[in-house]
DNA sequence: CCGTCGATGTGTATCGTTACACACATGCGC
DNA sequence: GCGCATGTGTGTAACGATACACATCGACGG
């Protein structure tokens, strides 16, 4: 920039003006500045000295707690991080992804991210990487939990929309198979017997929680209940995990936690059992099973809007029952 | 970090070094420092000022000819994408998405990336977001093309692909009808019959003059052949271009331009008419139609070493015919 | 003809870091 | 006791940009 300054015969503020500021200055100084910085090949401002400068650098950064490729996957995260992006493009801010697998580097890449505010993709009970973001002190925000000081959560209450649809579920059956997604980053799948409601991920325990509320309402003893776990949020997954479920227990319902796992269940036993999902999808409107609706998208507006610094605090975001 | 410097009674440089090169300073001194870091909420370098310094973000940039959220929902883009995230999460890389809608302010996010490289996902002929990056004279690769001087360009060749995998179809056939993908921005669809084969996209363009080569091989004239173009890459978009197209047209066979097409087609059609893919994916298999196999994944992987500098050129990446 | 105002250009200081070259001490072999 | 390698600490000088306050000048009302 000192270059162009000293070919178009000005002084360094004046290009940087021409730049940020246009209308500070003088339409013929304007051109002959642009006209030196093309004979000099110059594009305009760095936007890493600007940064520094500025003290902002125009960048949002999504933490998936997961390996990236997740993120492009997982159908939930698609829509959530669809939300964030929206936000991104109206406010012309970067978007950057830093993967958190629960390795020890996951807090550098944190601490090293050159961003303005950080937007959590749910994680683990006591995920270091929580600490590094909030140690940041640059605003945060999470979806589903966990909840931490400094750190702004995002969640509809996941426990009594679980129990709703299981309500909804057991109305005309008695004896429910629950399809759960990961306890913990281990991803162990198989088949348990009305766990411990504990798992690391607070969105999956929630909403075992909640489904245990509902069929212990009905008199049912939580620890008769067979509980499959999915190493993945995958349609195949589910299908298999059922598959495997069925050599071992005749449910005559299934009560899954996402619409993939319950066009999982579908795959495997077709109409023959009632199946429930969660998120109101496409899958479920087409395949005709009850779903939980509630908007990833709105959800990830809402958390990128917290991290850009355009709002501190959100209204828990609404769930509701589709039944079907 | 002066301030640091000064608490611990050193010189900035043996705070510097401190954090990046801790070998390089005596275990005593370290501690000093850290323990001075701790007392004043210093949480270590910043990483804008780092860059600056260095000339390097440590960051590739990722230019979505869509909008954003597109990424998340067009198998084919994950699966680029899932390649690119591999190689920034293997050389420690920020990944930073950068939309490009066709909107004039394209090139302004280019310049203003704080970004190392550049990957680029196919996009029309002639987009000025090319030029952007090619301006900025940092490394860049690009996805099925344009071609364009300074920006290497990672695409199997599509044409020899199409005429295979339409050869194929055309075996036990005498009239395909063709499923395209969009042919420009304006991704209208309808129902054409043997359009010029000039879609701005290239990869659109050359799967169709491959088809087209096939098809006049078998003595047909492409002029009379009916070609369906969705406005996007989704199942059903295919289901529904094909339910439209066959109330004008009887084909015995349908070429498409993905299994996700291919399996829209087949929810349409069921098994009563042949049908053919691309990408050999989940969806081919399972339903058994053939497909052509290239991977994404792996032209992800080439394209970000390309932007990362960790290498300069490619060997096209290579196609086969999966045959079913 | 003076005072004031708007439009426009310019110096200064600083954002937080690090490459590089150098200074100095220590220890070791001979 | 000399020469030399090694291990540690320290100034200097940028990296590229901009906020802020100030200087200058012509215009214009009274």
């Amino acid at each position: 920039m000192r270059d162009v300054a000293v070919e178009a015969g000005v002084a360094p503020m004046t290009v940087s003006y021409t730049y940020t500021r246009p209308e500070r200055v003088a339409a013929a100084t304007r051109a002959t500045v642009l006209e030196a910085a093309e004979r000099l090949g110059y594009r305009g401002p760095d936007p890493v000295a600007r940064s520094l400068r500025n003290g902002s650098t125009g960048n949002l950064g999504v933490v998936l707690g997961e390996h990236l490729s997740y993120a492009f996957e997982d159908p939930q995260a698609s829509r959530f991080l669809a939300g964030v992006s929206q936000v991104c493009v109206e406010n012309r801010l970067g978007l950057v992804l830093i993967p958190a697998t629960g390795a020890p580097d996951d807090s550098d890449r944190v601490r090293e991210a050159a961003v303005d505010g950080f937007v959590v993709w749910t994680t683990v009970d006591g995920d270091p990487v929580l600490d590094a973001v909030a140690a940041t002190g640059r605003p945060a925000a999470i979806q589903g939990g966990p909840g931490r000081d400094g750190i702004v959560t995002v969640s509809p209450n996941d426990r009594d929309a679980a129990r709703a649809i299981a309500s909804h579920a057991l109305a005309d059956a008695s004896s429910p198979l629950v399809v759960s997604l990961p306890f913990d980053r281990n991803r162990a799948g198989g088949l348990l017997r009305g766990p411990e409601t504990s798992a690391d991920y607070p969105v999956t325990r929630s909403r075992l929680e909640g489904f245990r509320d509902a069929i212990e309402e009905t008199g049912r003893r939580w620890a008769d209940i067979p509980v499959a776990v999915v190493p993945r949020n995958d349609r195949r997954e589910g299908e298999r995990v059922v598959r495997d479920a069925l050599e071992q227990v005749r449910p005559d319902v299934v009560i899954t936690m996402s619409d993939q796992l319950a066009a999982g269940v579908r795959d495997a036993v077709g109409e023959a059992i009632p199946v429930t999902g969660w998120d109101d999808s496409d899958l479920a409107e087409s395949m005709g099973f009850a779903s939980i609706r509630q908007s990833l998208y709105d959800q990830g507006v809402a958390c990128a809007q917290i991290a850009a610094g355009l709002r501190t605090t959100v209204e828990p975001p609404v769930w509701s029952l589709t039944r079907r």
